[in-house]
DNA sequence: TCGGCAATTGACTTTTACGTAAATGCCATG
DNA sequence: CATGGCATTTACGTAAAAGTCAATTGCCGA
């Protein structure tokens, strides 16, 4: 049973379809597509997206978000893929997807303690705001 | 008793001992104050950092890591400031401040779909090492 | 007073991540 | 078959966030 066809899956997405989904621009997707993140098939020239370009670009904007640069998007999306075969490769890799999830780590700390501080500043607002005698 | 002199807490730092502590440039800080993040005191054209001047690059660094542009750093660091005294002013503030934690929850989500992918990338390449039979 | 080093200033350059415009292709529809 | 509407390619533009470089300038100890 291969469902093919009008199942849940779409086969390929459009350029616009994606804009649309992500708020990006054609541009972009193109941009990405030269910096080798995403490889769309062709009709002719026009790009098919698959549902796995589809998640790469679900995975580059997480990583935007985040503040990774293209650059170490590139890396990141590496790590997701197949593990290679060769022993010296695979430790590597280890090495690196370990380094990548400290940084994340720090990335965690320093969002915590932003979020504590603003915290800290909503509360003293709303207590100002109790002060001024305002009923929230 | 005032604590002066040679005590835990330094009076001022000179721009070079901050670049040597957070890694950055001298161009770099005197950017931010350009920029209106930092407001170190003159002794003739010299810069002195106060305590205060070194908290604030602390959550100026913080924010770079965290992917904020200079623009929302700098809305941050409003936020840590002195709520301000009237009521309309306050409102607005506490709903900046929320909006910008739902931001860094929203990054916190990201945060962690990322950690748990590279945790599977990093569980396949072991698991891959130890069917290529190596005593890790 | 002089040498030297640290700090400042200003101008110019660089990198990243796209935006924008112009010219053209492809195709369905009336 | 012309028209509209996306798509594509190529080329140039740009804003943010510094980096780099050169020319002072201030200050401190000998």
């Amino acid at each position: 049973m291969s469902r093919s066809g009008s199942g849940v899956v779409r086969e390929y997405y459009t350029i616009t379809e994606l804009t649309r989904e992500f708020d990006i621009s054609t541009r972009t997707l193109r941009f990405y597509e030269d910096e080798g993140l995403i490889q769309p098939v062709r009709r002719g020239r026009t790009r098919l997206f698959r549902p796995s370009d589809r998640h790469l670009i679900r995975q580059i904007m997480r990583g935007k978000r985040l503040g990774f640069s293209i650059n170490e998007i590139r890396e990141i999306i590496q790590m997701y893929k197949d593990p290679p075969g060769e022993v010296g490769q695979l430790k590597l890799m280890i090495k690196r997807i370990e380094e990548k999830r400290e940084d994340l780590r720090q990335k965690r700390r320093d969002l915590e303690e932003t979020l504590t501080e603003l915290d800290n500043a909503e509360e003293a607002c709303v207590e100002r705001l109790a002060e001024l005698g305002v009923n929230t």
